[in-house]
DNA sequence: ATGAAAGCGCTAACAG
DNA sequence: CTGTTAGCGCTTTCAT
């Protein structure tokens, strides 16, 4: 198949007339080599074309270099800037990093795990899929001392560490927020409660509700996926409440994009008739009209904090087990779909 | 480090009174070993915790199974879905993807290509970075007879097989509709034309103008980056032409999108004023408004076929060698943006 | 400053 | 149907 044999340190070290050993150690700099050694080792190695064999070196070593990432889904904005993160202070690092999905199943993810598991990767980043809720599948890397790292979303538990914004008080204020605009009935729209994100958030909001003396109203939560037909859906629940609600709370940019188009269609006037709050701050959220207040989710900035503490801790300058909780700052960008013009 | 030693398949081999060959080709299912005691190496790997080794698997079959993709940008939602489809026919024939991003620039693009080199992938799928021109940074790949493919952003030559749309007529269709709706003075926003899908696109803009008796005017033809920024200069230069143009083409939805929201704040009707078509269908083409008539340019497909060929081939299937082009259907998806309501 | 030699875990050719 | 054996290319003691 291949045209050309692969040169191997065998040839160079023939051909230089000294032992592989010294070629080995000329390769990785090592300072029991002698200067003129080493140069003529590296032209040598130029001009004939030699590539290090990765497998050798790693099945020597006992290490892959090599970091597992699992994610739910690859569609998402937020998901595709933590992964460029991610790759960024991974690949600075000299680290591969093979990336598996879960389509948000629970098997897809333990099948990712063990797919990953067997792969030998050297450290994980992974966030849970919708329906995980135990961590079973994750423990073969504990039990061998291969380093877990959660983002996003999460399970706490004794072994892992996580990566994390303060989900509480991001439903807080965007809730807090709608109230200082005059809301008065504030729907919240988000996925699953099972999901440490959205329960969160949904804390945040009931909390929120509380400290204003405005009571909890269940028949204005509405519980969906987060794709678009879940966004048309809420719609149109909203449209069917008696009284509307004169504000939302929305988990997730994009749900509350679609949304948003529904309620457009059908008379609402946004931000007046229903004031809106969504988060993540995807790109979508300046292009709406009118445009989205929202929580910034630092994407990108989970991403290199998540790889850069589990190179960290593999290359041994800081022990990952000391971390519980990593917690990422977030904050309100309030832009026109919450700001009621009578204020 | 490592908490428990890796148990390989001379433990299994020894505690089943079998030599190691016969524990390796049970794993592999190979026909030459009895069920029964395949059965017992499988239940035994389980019972043990046994895990390959794939760097002394690979180390002795030559090949790495994984395949290297390099891509421009990993913030666009064309370039995920691509990515999308590529992990889904890869996983399934078990191949590992490393994932790398060259930002645009024409050094990045070369040294990932470097690193992929040695790295050994079996195969490499690419799409070009905007000041690409040449691929000798290609040629070890193909002078290792390591198959290289590419999409979207290609250039053609003799040794690399490409997967793309028909940019060409896609570029017409959108100008003619454009027509069709009665514009007479249309712009193009693009990006640069050394680049194989925007000059194809500009020229398919051209043929649509020609063929129907406009002439084509220079100062309509505008060109930048595709950045946020881009976007709201483009819509600034058109504001400022007088006469306005009564419909433009936009080589990408995003920049599709911002420029919309430019043109709205100050004041330009769409489509009546300014009929707009874009170019990808990503997802925020029916979420801003009017909804934007845009041209489906359909990434996962893409990314499927590019791994479909790719793995194929590796697999001595077929020949990609025999392939210089493969054209992916695409059309257009009509929708508000470009429907002036006097017709 | 350099060399010899063993071994990482697996597979495949050959032998039975 | 199973075993023996050699070797993939590298690193790393231990010698010198």
């Amino acid at each position: 198949m291949r045209k050309a044999k692969e040169v191997t340190i065998y040839d160079i070290a023939k051909k230089l007339n000294v032992s592989p050993a010294t070629v080995s150690r000329g390769l990785q700099d090592h300072p029991a080599i002698s200067k003129k050694t080493k140069k003529k080792i590296f032209d040598l190695v130029d001009e004939m074309g030699y590539r290090t064999n990765h497998f050798a070196r790693n099945l020597r070593q006992q290490h892959t270099k090599t970091i597992g990432v699992i994610v739910h889904e690859l569609n998402s904005n937020f998901i595709t800037s933590v992964l460029a993160g991610i790759e960024k202070v991974t690949t600075e690092a000299g680290y591969d990093i093979i990336i598996a999905h879960s389509s948000e199943s629970y098997e897809k993810e333990a099948a990712n795990a063990k797919n990953l598991f067997h792969k030998r990767v050297d450290g994980l980043i992974a966030s849970l899929s919708f329906d995980t809720t135990d961590l079973e599948h994750f423990k073969p890397f504990i039990d061998k001392g291969v380093p877990v790292l959660f983002f996003d979303r999460v399970e706490q538990d004794e072994n892992s560490t996580v990566v994390v914004i303060d989900n509480i008080k991001c439903g807080y204020i965007a809730t807090r927020h709608l109230i200082d605009q005059g809301c008065k009935r504030i729907a919240h729209i988000t996925s699953s409660l099972k999901r440490n994100v959205y329960s969160q958030r949904y804390k945040g909001y009931r909390d929120a509700l509380f400290d204003s003396g405005i009571e909890f109203n269940e028949n204005l939560l509405i519980v969906g996926d987060l794709s678009e037909k879940a966004g048309v859906e809420a719609a149109l629940k909203i449209l069917k409440m008696d009284p509307m609600p004169d504000g939302v709370f929305v988990t997730n940019d994009f749900v509350a994009a679609v949304c948003m188009r529904t309620l457009k269609e059908n008379g609402v006037s946004i931000p007046d008739d229903i004031a809106i709050v969504g988060f993540n701050n995807d790109a979508i959220g300046k292009l709406i009209e009118p445009s989205l207040t929202t929580i910034n989710y630092p994407g990108e900035d989970i991403g290199e904090i998540a790889a850069r503490n589990l190179i960290n801790h593999l290359t041994g300058i800081s022990n990952i087990h000391q971390t519980n909780t990593i917690v990422v700052r977030s904050d309100l960008i309030i832009r026109k779909s919450s700001l009621k013009s009578g204020k």
